[in-house]
DNA sequence: AACAACGGGCTTTTT
DNA sequence: GCCCGTTGTT
């Protein structure tokens, strides 16, 4: 085969490397992708058993296309022997097969960051512990990095480091905390997703014969985004290749953004360590990017100290300079964008060659608001996911209580809802018992007799009928195919009735319908999908729903939209027009990451990653003022656009389209200029009152003319009828009375109406 | 126990 | 500004 031909140089020799420990350090749009895949097939080719190979990647996603582009090019089904996925989803099925070794059920659930969260919650309640001092977020914070470090609750407990910490920050219970929360999750016979790691290591450390079973089914080991990793991570592999050390690593330290999650670049930059004799790779030719682009993405990340070099370039040709757009607000910015998205595109090309990345997920707003003013097609990326939704956590939660019973959070979550008249006093009452007893909160419930509970017969028996559905489900988990048991489940548990009760018919209530209608389509597909006619079941379902995520559910690309994403989110991806938003002092760089400089450096390679999707042009954008908290404060530019050299830069003011207020006080000096703060009060700035009133008047209802008996439309009501009409102005109100909703008095300035009459 | 009203905190990123 | 959880009300 000569599928390598397809590589350069560099890549090639990286493909075709074996044996021993590997390092490639692959620059942005470097063909990273490109030289695993290929250097997967190449190892197949030369008779290595795909059984032997195991490849780590940091999304499922990536995980399924690189499968595909392997069978693709090598030819052949051997593709899906080798063991590839995330180190989440690899694992989670190696700690279900030994799972008897470490004391969990081998179908353990796995809790989500909601379900830690009310865990803690309750742990922090039952200590009597003030959850002002205790946040559950910080708490699950710190247990999250004890355990991707491997501090187990008894180390952490006996830690005097740790105990001073924890008592500096008043919050000396920490370890209780920690233990008791193992401890719940065991009983529930759940992990969260630190423990699939966590437990892992456990297994690898504790039973050798384990060890030496995988180090011998890896032979070869490749992972991709190593400078994502964590401790917990690396000590997997460092285990899994220490019998053979055929390891391959794959990253780039300029693209690493997730440390807030415990990803620790020193991983890569310590691999000589692990492995003196390693071969080191380096790819430093960008095939995606103009040259304009490439140049400014390293005239920004030079300024991090902590780097491994190298220097990228790129034989694309010069291409259009960054443009800068400044706006006054952040309203403006997303007009402006939006606009400019629409005159290109009239230039040719679709909407998918546009994509929309910002810093946090709030600011996709106002580019939401403007796209859909000039109907563009649009998606957001990331927020709440699918799975996250309450109408599908609930109905999970029964899939996963008739799977696992001992499962607390999911019960805690369902077994009054819908209304059961199990109130909140009996199931404390529950929790503390089954602390008491030691067991969890289902043997409990489905034996009074045993556990005697003071709670009186009537609520007893009501959970009783809760019991004996459960019992039902469980019965079938096993045996059912996974639709018809979904269904069942999902009519018997009242979901679907209470979904579609009457007084139950707004536009969100229709939307929770359709988002249980499109699990139910999802989990036919899943059985569908079965192969040698086995009966995929929902237990089978359950295994795999845990670490889905939106980004894998991504449907063929029968998509025309501009993306709107995180630039985390975007890690990976490219597209042929950046649209980089927010540059301002406070919010990219973060706030947050202001305090020492290894932050400042993340949110550095933040940046490079953002500008690096860009294949063509890249526009870059900032406000001078913004809605934070519904208060408009003002902002700098960011120090980031500073550090861009100028020769790849084009500058650009947008003017208000509203006029009048005149201002327009063109572009800031450069040299020192960027920085200094527009903010205070400088000339022409409309005054914050200012400000606030043109935000009010912004597609909103104020001024419009409203009668008495006209029809309007509310985006949440629904149409209505107008009843009355008081006041003026800004404090103008209208009663309205919807059908479903009944009467409702509303301020027009914050109602965004539309008259049908 | 169920619902409305109020208040507080939040907003960095997510497998 | 908005969501969530808590409080107050019947």
């Amino acid at each position: 085969m000569n599928f390598l031909n397809e590589l350069n140089d560099n890549q090639r020799v990286a493909a075709e490397h074996i044996y021993g420990a590997a390092m490639v350090i692959a620059g942005a749009g470097s063909g990273k992708t490109r030289v695993l895949t290929y250097r997967i097939a190449h190892m197949m080719e030369n008779g290595i058993d795909p059984f032997n190979i195991l490849a780590l990647t940091f999304t499922n996603k990536a995980a399924k296309e690189m499968t595909e582009r392997i069978s693709n090019i090598s030819g052949g089904h051997e593709a899906k022997n080798i063991t590839m996925g995330t180190f989440h989803s690899v694992f989670s099925k190696i700690l279900r097969f030994n799972s008897d070794r470490i004391g969990f059920p081998s179908n353990f659930t796995i809790y989500d960051t909601q379900d830690s969260r009310s865990l803690i919650k309750d742990i922090i309640k039952g200590f009597n512990l003030d959850d002002k001092a205790y946040k559950p977020s910080q708490v699950f914070g710190r247990i999250s990095t004890a355990k991707n470090n491997l501090i187990s609750p008894e180390a952490y407990n006996d830690n005097p480091d740790i105990k001073l910490e924890d008592k500096q920050s008043r919050r000396p219970e920490m370890g209780r905390i920690y233990t008791s929360y193992m401890n719940r999750c065991q009983r529930s016979g759940a992990m969260d997703f630190d423990d699939l790691l966590y437990y892992t290591n456990v297994l690898l450390r504790d039973f050798p014969d384990v060890l030496h079973y995988y180090q011998h089914k890896f032979k070869y080991i490749l992972v991709d985004e190593y400078q994502d990793t964590n401790f917990a991570q690396y000590l997997i592999i460092k285990q899994l290749a220490a019998a053979y050390e055929n390891i391959c690593v794959v990253g780039d330290d300029a693209q690493s953004i997730y440390s807030f999650r415990g990803a620790n670049i020193e991983n890569i930059l310590n691999f000589k360590k692990d492995y003196p004799d390693f071969s080191l790779f380096k790819l430093e030719q960008n095939y995606r990017s103009t040259k304009n682009i490439v140049e400014a993405a390293n005239s920004v990340i030079k300024n991090n100290k902590d780097q491994i070099y190298k220097k990228v370039w790129t034989d694309n040709q010069v291409g259009e300079k960054i443009e800068v757009i400044r706006t006054l607000t952040d309203n403006e910015e997303g007009r402006a964008i939006s606009s400019k998205i629409f005159d290109k595109q009239k230039l040719g090309g679709t909407y998918n060659d546009f994509a929309i990345l910002y810093r946090t997920n709030r600011q996709s707003r106002s580019f939401e608001e403007s796209l859909r003013k000039l109907n563009i097609p649009y998606k957001v990326y990331g927020g709440l996911s699918f799975y996250q939704r309450k109408e599908i956590k609930d109905l999970l939660a029964y899939f996963r209580l008739s799977a696992n019973p001992n499962d607390e959070e999911a019960l805690k979550r369902v077994i009054n809802y819908p209304r059961r008249a199990i109130g909140k006093t009996s199931i404390e009452k529950l929790i503390v018992a089954a602390n008491k007893y030691s067991t969890s909160i289902w043997e409990i419930i489905s034996d009074f007799n045993k556990y005697p509970v003071d709670i009186n017969r009537g609520t007893q028996s009501k959970i009783g009928v809760f019991v004996t559905m459960i019992k039902s489900f469980q019965v079938e988990v096993n045996e059912k195919d996974a639709f018809t048991l979904a269904e069942r489940i999902a009519k018997a548990s009242g979901i679907m009735r209470e979904l579609v009760s009457e007084k139950n018919k707004g536009p969100e209530e229709v939307e929770r319908f359709q988002n249980i209608e499109e699990l139910l389509a999802g989990i036919q597909e899943f059985v569908n999908s079965s192969e040698d006619g086995e009966v995929k079941t929902l237990a089978d379902f359950m295994l795999e729903v845990a670490l889905l995520t939106d980004a894998d559910q991504d449907k063929p690309e029968e998509k025309n939209h501009v993306s709107l994403m995180t630039i985390h989110s975007s890690k990976g991806l490219e597209f042929p027009n950046v649209f980089l938003v927010g540059l301002e002092e406070n919010l990219f760089p973060s706030q947050m990451a202001l305090q020492s400089r290894t932050e400042l450096e993340e949110e550095r390679r933040l940046f490079y990653v953002a500008v690096t999707r860009a294949m063509n042009s890249c526009t870059i954008s900032y406000a001078s003022s913004r809605f934070l908290w519904g208060q408009s404060i003002s902002c700098e530019p960011s120090r980031f656009l500073d550090e861009i050299d100028d020769a790849y830069l084009s500058f650009n003011t947008v003017r208000k389209p509203m006029g009048r207020h005149g201002s327009n006080q063109g572009f800031p000096a450069r040299t020192g200029g960027l920085n200094k703060p527009l903010g205070a009060a400088p000339a022409g700035l409309r005054s914050l009152k200012e400000v606030k009133r043109t935000q009010q008047s912004q597609g909103k209802s104020e001024g419009i003319v409203i009668k008495v008996g006209f029809d309007v439309q509310h985006e949440r009501f629904g149409k209505g009828k107008v009843t009355n009409v008081e006041g003026t102005g800004p404090d103008q109100k209208a009663t309205i009375f919807f059908p479903h909703h009944g009467s409702k008095t509303i301020l027009l300035r914050f109602a965004n109406l539309e008259i049908l009459n």
